[in-house]
DNA sequence: CTTTTGACCTGACAGC
DNA sequence: TGCTGTCAGGTCAAAA
């Protein structure tokens, strides 16, 4: 589920209800997300104080007066700030118990989530260190997709779900940067013209910055941390519209199965 | 090195 | 009402 947009959504409404509270229990019911949470978490995080909320790529940084809890939401996971008395449901794996009352739930059904804990900087982590530049921050411009894309075969698409070239999109945000940008998700990078990354470039900040003003998109379960959904799939341009009309020429949105995912593109307005 | 494939999971949905 | 097959927002590790 939860690309950069969805991430970011998230992270924004913890910060309010997290920062500053202290954390008095940890209560894990299921270690086994996609690397099984450390045993050591519970007791070390237990009586830190949250500092701040942070986000790379797609992970979450809890940063606390000790150490850092690392979240990734995976594919179906979320996270909310609800009373520490609800009683937790199927796939409710973990809350951080706070000294208010109240408890942030991580809820993932699939499980292809994480939760870790380090006491190091955890921009150093296995995990964070190799990850490329965030696309909404300054590292990330023409210079670095043309350089990045230069003798390249793989796919456009595929490019942009690497992160160790740009951090952070998925497939959703991947197909619609593209689609304004004009390119087809299937072309070779190598083949990409500088006017073409740098269009890309400005596209991509574009999507996701009107994602995140959007609360993210909801395609079946997606919340953000007070439930509630987001709208941009009301925006989404090809995106799972397969055989619908472009909203911009009319004609039959195409699927292309680039590996084992779909990309979707309108074949007149993107080459 | 680059690129592809399989693996990890559950749930929703379509079709029989 | 089953059952089976397909697909899903991620991404690591191993194979080619």
């Amino acid at each position: 589920m939860p690309e950069l947009p969805e991430v970011e959504t998230t992270r924004r409404g913890l910060e309010r209800p997290l920062r500053g509270r202290h954390v008095v229990r940890v209560i894990v019911r299921e270690p086994r997300l996609r690397w099984r949470v450390p045993r050591t978490l519970a007791r070390e995080l237990a009586g830190t104080r949250i500092e701040a909320v942070e986000r790379r790529a797609k992970y979450l940084l809890l940063r606390t007066n000790v150490g850092t809890a690392i979240l990734h939401l995976g594919m179906s996971g979320s996270l909310r700030v609800i009373p520490a008395t609800t009683p937790a449901a199927k796939h409710d794996h973990v809350d951080l118990v706070l000294d208010n009352g109240q408890c942030l739930r991580l809820r993932d059904p699939r499980r292809f989530g994480a939760l870790l804990w380090t006491r190091d900087d955890p921009m150093q982590h296995a995990l964070l260190r190799h990850l490329g530049p965030e696309p909404l921050g300054r590292g990330f411009h023409a210079d670095h997709l043309w350089a990045a894309t230069r003798r390249r075969r793989v796919a456009m698409r595929d490019l942009l779900l690497n992160s160790r070239i740009v951090s952070g999109i998925g497939n959703i945000y991947a197909n619609e940067a593209l689609f304004l940008a004009g390119v087809r998700p299937t072309r070779p990078a190598g083949r990409l013209t500088r006017t073409e990354c740098e269009r890309l470039v400005k596209s991509i900040r574009r999507i996701l910055e009107r994602a995140i003003r959007a609360g993210g998109t909801t395609l079946r379960d997606f919340s953000n941390a007070d439930g509630l959904p987001g709208y941009f799939q009301q925006t989404l341009q090809v995106y799972g519209r397969t055989g619908e009309l472009c909203r911009r020429c009319g004609n039959s949105i195409k699927t292309a199965r680039l590996g084992n995912r779909s990309a979707f593109y309108c074949p007149k307005c993107q080459s």
